[in-house]
DNA sequence: TTCAACCGATTGTATTTTGCAAGCAGTTAT
DNA sequence: ATAACTGCTTGCAAAATACAATCGGTTGAA
């Protein structure tokens, strides 16, 4: 994807825009990512948001279409296709990462949801490389780094403590 | 503002999507921030991007209710209205920042229009600091610290010393 | 005092996007 | 045989967006 998707302008922020301007893209990747949500089902079905099947759809095949996701069929069944981020896809964390923190900040977040966030935020730059080259070992198959140590069962981890203290 | 827009989630990443996930609530922040336009007719005319009237009174009324924008009559004419940025529109920054970075790196953009997105790159979060203080001063009031170097005449002055670059 | 330029919007209309419910043909596990 | 599941499509209503024209009031210069 090189070329100019409408005829706006040439600003880097307003390119981005027109790539993920719109209601749904991040969410998908933001279930992509901190969900580890890879086929349709999954996405449609277990977000707390509730996307429309079609909606879905559009924006997976204009997303691959972007070169922000990749999609392979799954060899353990002909019909199941298995999305996956590319590394384009991957450098949205900081992005993601930014977006949460103006939220967490400004906006009526829900605890247990925003506790992820805040434990992003806590780590700092060097969590969300951990956690890039984490998605990377994951999407593309890269070799994780020696001495990894996994990030999304932290975030589960802090996400399942929040929820406990809350009802506990 | 600190009631839920519609029933999506809590989730901090969904609730910013929901106050500034469309095609134009961004250009017009960011026309605010680096082109310090103030004025209704400044943002509609000047901007690269070209945006509607009505789109626009739209998305300034919006942003006004939802505590990122703030509207004052301006004393010098009455029929003039001033925009100015809260604390919580300055604190989009950072954001417009990984946006403009993301799209640098993976978007066809203009060399002319990505040199000052290069700029607050390579200026790192006390460049991005810097700013904000500018910011809070332009829009708030808030007084300089001692010793502030302009961000935005910099930026101005690298986009102008890159087209004369390319020009001449 | 006339008048053209300018001010922040609004109106009307056409087009596009979104949201919702139902359903499709093919695949798999029981 | 069949029921559940796969990614994805269809039809239709509602909402958002785009475009052009224009509004009533204000201002500054002739």
């Amino acid at each position: 994807m090189t070329d100019r998707l409408s005829g706006r302008s040439g600003c880097p922020i307003n390119l981005t825009l027109e790539v993920l301007g719109d209601r749904w893209s991040l969410i998908v990747i933001r279930d992509m990512m901190f969900g580890n949500r890879r086929h349709f089902r999954e996405l449609l079905g277990q977000s707390e948001e509730g996307i429309a099947s079609n909606i879905l759809a559009d924006r997976l095949k204009r997303l691959v279409a972007l070169g922000v996701l990749s999609r392979q069929d799954d060899p353990t069944h002909k019909q199941k296709a298995v999305y996956s981020l590319t590394d384009k896809g991957i450098e949205l964390l900081p992005l993601l990462v930014q977006m949460g923190a103006w939220g967490r900040r400004h906006l009526p977040t829900t605890p247990e949801l925003a506790i992820r966030q805040q434990l992003m935020e806590d780590g700092g730059p060097a969590l969300v490389a951990d956690f890039m080259a984490e998605l990377r070992h994951l999407h593309l198959g890269t070799p994780l780094p020696v001495g990894h140590d996994p990030v999304l069962p932290r975030l589960r981890a802090a996400y399942e403590a929040e929820l406990a203290r809350r009802e506990g």
